[in-house]
RNA sequence: GCGUCGGUACUCAAGUGGUCAACGAGGGCAGACUGUAAAUCUGCUGACCUUAGGUCUUCGGAAGUUCGAAUCUUCCCCGGCGCA
């Protein structure tokens, strides 16, 4: 049986991903599942470079705007779950799926079918592992699941955590094991060099501020979005946000948010490069 | 002109006789990624030798003191401040 085809478009930030999958669309008759891990919430609008109505000239986009930014927490596991969903309605309607995105764990997630041990985040046992240091995370991990122990990250508490969380309820952490594909992928990714990138994000970024980005973080503190919030969702908000609470003056929020920015546009391409399939 | 404080690697900055190629931070480079992924985390970052390790050249410049100097002395150059 042959696979469904779809095609992802991926890329650093602000090479232009989201008007070029609506040119894409257009010509072949595609709907746009969005592959961004802030872009799902609501009201994140400026800040993550969200396409506005006007921008999609009518193509569908989905996974945009699905959760609320206040209490919810979002994952992969949710995203996979939902988009994979998504992805299998258009096929039906025999629409072509255009993943499109930054994220590049959500798209691999969909498109190597990413298996995510079933336990859900325990609030109480992250609490409690929250207050013990790093080495005794990891001497916690090593006595429940040597194995996992064996090559994970020893200094990353996120990771650490996470793992004990598995562990405890699942006796230990599954070995990944290689999954069959569902789809068969056309990757296409969108680059610069790096000067031009670069150049690219700081004028971006000016113009954000100048469409009322600081308004927007305001507005999500001032709706119930806590500081904390939304300086763990990174960049933009993180960033914004410790100018709001006075914690550096516009200039400085300016140049660390660039370079932040930066910082998260080498990551993703470190992220890629492994990838052999990408058709740069 | 006199006095005084300072000049340290790409930047900021610690060190103030040996343990110093020199703490730390930023930046740069490379990388990881099992439900927070715009998050989280790691390694390298004077030169040369393939790594361990070794060799060499560095702390404004020059000359000294010393077994040994980024650290002490003298002179010079540059900057801040004070007095003239």
């Amino acid at each position: 049986m042959q696979k469904p085809k779809i095609i992802v478009i991926l890329g650093q930030t602000a090479t232009g991903k989201s008007d070029f999958a609506v040119e894409v669309a257009k010509k072949i008759n595609g709907k746009i599942i969005s592959a961004d891990s802030r872009q799902v919430y609501k009201g994140m609008d400026l800040g993550t470079g969200k396409v506005t109505k006007k921008e999609m000239e009518g193509i569908p986009h989905f996974m945009l705007d699905i959760v609320s930014p206040k209490n919810k927490t979002f994952s992969v596991s949710q995203f996979q779950k939902m988009a994979n969903k998504k992805i299998k309605e258009i096929l039906d309607k025999k629409n072509i799926p255009i993943v499109c995105g930054g994220t590049g764990y959500y798209i691999d997630s969909l498109i190597n079918s990413l298996p995510f041990p079933e336990v859900l985040p325990n609030k109480k046992l992250r609490k409690e592992l929250e207050a013990k240091d790093t080495t005794e995370l990891f001497e916690i991990l090593k006595k429940i699941d040597k194995d996992r122990a064996k090559n994970i990250d020893t200094k990353n508490r996120v990771r650490l955590i996470r793992a004990i969380e598995i562990a405890k309820e699942l006796g230990k952490v599954p070995k990944l094991k290689k999954t069959q594909k569902e789809y068969e992928t056309i990757k296409i990714g969108l680059t610069f060099p790096d000067n031009e990138l670069k150049r690219r994000i700081y004028e971006r970024l000016i113009k954000r501020i100048k469409k009322g980005m600081i308004k927007e973080v305001e507005k999500l503190h001032e709706s119930g979005v806590s500081w904390k919030k939304l300086e763990s969702f990174g960049l933009e908000y993180r960033y914004v946000s410790f100018y709001l609470q006075k914690k550096m003056t516009k200039e400085e929020m300016i140049e660390k948010l660039f370079s932040a920015i930066w910082h998260f546009a080498k990551r993703q391409k470190t992220w890629w490069k492994r990838d052999k399939e990408i058709i740069w």
